[in-house]
DNA sequence: AAAGTAGATTAAAATGATTCTAAACTGTTC
DNA sequence: GAACAGTTTAGAATCATTTTAATCTACTTT
């Protein structure tokens, strides 16, 4: 459990000002045992569910933006029509879960190293990602 | 060069009429010396620019996912606005220059082999993508 | 070759995620 | 507490994509 103290130091430190929205949208995504996944309609729902006030769609797009600029969420690679984030930023791959459109983590020990042999002259590698389709096995 | 002959082959042969539109849209996609990357905002204008006819959005759609379905366009995700299109269908991953919004082809030799070592119940892999993001290399 | 039919195409409307707008509000500084 | 920049907000706007329902066309059957 981190209290709303900490979320504010993150926050003030960051260069955001803590707002009772953002505060808010930390505990939702940060007061958890477990890192998750989510659109921003879940995190809608889930503001909902967890509180009493609630938070315009514009701020929830606005302050999901701003955590993942600073590196708090990341986004992650889908041919999706919405925007997945992750709350775990650390380095490590996903299975898609195609027929119930779910995300599942793949540890890091989970996938054998990447190497990329090739590079694009003045670019620079930012992130590997890899995505693992899984579908229904009907043998 | 392929005639459109081989095209109207093709299309029965997957059981897709060989329609005025589809086949003008295999010889914009597959008539070429090399594979490339597309939206749909792209195909159209590529359509324009090669044809006469003018197609309707909505058959370009249909086309583009009829194609998909039989795997002779495959979709590459990415984390953006729009659906990004692949007439490659050949294993292979790509980078993602972030600046420019474009993809380029890594081809297998240039991406070490993937073992994924985790499995889920019931489910079965049907792809495995990797996503190298580029960013501009400012030192 | 004409008729019938299932599949395709179409323009336009609908949808749905995301972004923008501009007015009201709030955290921070002095 | 006044001032100001940063934030929030509802609602409008945008934009990719899908749906609708009418028309059309490729193919099969006669």
């Amino acid at each position: 459990m981190t209290s709303s103290i900490e979320y504010i130091n993150k926050l003030r430190n960051s260069g955001l000002r803590p707002t009772k929205q953002r505060i808010k949208i930390c505990e939702v995504l940060f007061n958890k045992e477990v890192t998750f996944h989510f659109t921003i309609n879940d995190l809608v729902k889930k503001i909902e569910k967890e509180s009493n006030e609630k938070i315009s769609l514009a701020t929830v797009y606005n302050t999901v933006h701003a955590f993942e600029k600073k590196g708090y969420l990341k986004e992650i690679p889908i041919d999706s029509n919405q925007s997945y984030f992750d709350t775990n930023t650390s380095d490590h791959h996903h299975f898609f879960d195609i027929s119930e459109n779910k995300l599942i983590d793949l540890e890091d020990k989970d996938v054998s190293p990447i190497q990329i042999q090739k590079s694009i002259p003045g670019q620079k590698i930012k992130s590997i990602e890899v995505l693992v389709k899984l579908d229904t096995d009907n043998q």
